[in-house]
DNA sequence: TCCCAGGCTCTCT
DNA sequence: AGAGAGCATGGG
């Protein structure tokens, strides 16, 4: 566990392990936080606008009060995760032990699950800029002002609209994902918040009941948004390197935290991509 | 311009 | 059960 200082106006996360805000913020598990020139990141989570940043191995969050990071901001970084215990766990297979190191900083984040949920639905035949794209219009469009963002829109709010109000955000076939999910949410036939307590089977198979979300998508919102670290996002990138890579079978020691695996992976490969050796 | 993107649904065998 | 077309839109 980390040690956890509060300061005046800000919470300072000493001996940080593992926790690179590029790598966290910016390896396309989420899609709305963003950096200045100064190296200052800021975003939106669970209605509330915090900004981050390094400070001699430190990491500093301005914005938020004792009570909200002990609530949902210290879940939110999975700051209770030994993840150096994690990646030991992974050093059986040289390509993951490999892929772990150079991601080592990365966190999986804990996001609310209707975000994880329409964020991913998105994500489906999509490329992530443009998935960011449609994302910023839908919560410029609809969500709540926050300082100068907007948050994330509410499941009731996207249910109270038709395929035709998000035409602005431009999402294509996938409006009327949008909408089912925001309805089956919203009208209490699933309880996203119940997914965590249900076996990754079972949680599946809920999400699986909405338009638009197959496997892929379903894992997605179980691993960013449900606390399901067992769920392992098969994408296009993720299918390429295992069949290059690992002989087209999941490295078995990944078990019980494929999630963080497939992450690493994910990260890896894209960064890697105009290099040959990986 | 053309190919492809953190897939899924629908249809046809 | 498995294969393949189509899907909206636009980044590179």
């Amino acid at each position: 566990m980390n040690d956890i200082v509060y300061e005046k106006n800000a919470i300072r996360i000493k001996n940080v392990k593992n926790f690179d805000l590029a790598q966290t913020l910016d390896c396309g598990q989420a899609f709305r936080w963003s950096v200045n020139d100064k190296g200052v990141w800021s975003g939106v989570a669970f209605g509330k606008y915090i900004e981050l940043y390094n400070d001699n191995g430190d990491i500093i969050i301005t914005g938020s009060s004792e009570r909200d990071f002990s609530d949902f901001w210290s879940d939110y970084f999975d700051l209770p995760r030994d993840y150096s215990a994690v990646i030991d766990s992974f050093s059986s297979n040289e390509t993951l032990r490999l892929a772990a190191s150079f991601a080592s900083g990365i966190r999986i984040l804990r996001q609310e699950p209707f975000e994880a949920l329409c964020s991913f639905i998105i994500s489906q035949n999509n490329n992530i800029p443009r998935i960011k794209g449609i994302i910023s219009r839908l919560c410029e469009n609809f969500g709540e002002p926050v300082k100068e963002t907007y948050s994330f829109p509410s499941a009731e709010k996207l249910a109270s609209l038709s395929v035709e109000d998000l035409a602005p955000i431009r999402s294509g076939f996938r409006a009327k994902y949008i909408i089912d999910a925001a309805k089956k949410v919203s009208s209490g036939e699933i309880d996203l918040d119940s997914l965590k307590n249900l076996s990754y089977d079972e949680a599946q198979s809920v999400l699986l009941k909405i338009k638009g979300v197959g496997p892929k998508v379903a894992d997605c919102a179980l691993l960013y948004g449900c606390g399901h670290i067992e769920a392992f996002p098969k994408d296009v990138w993720i299918k390429r390197a295992i069949n290059e890579y690992f002989g087209g079978e999941i490295p078995e020691c990944t078990k019980g935290a494929a999630g963080i695996a497939q992450q690493y992976i994910f990260y890896y490969i894209r960064e890697n991509q105009n290099n040959k050796h990986f």
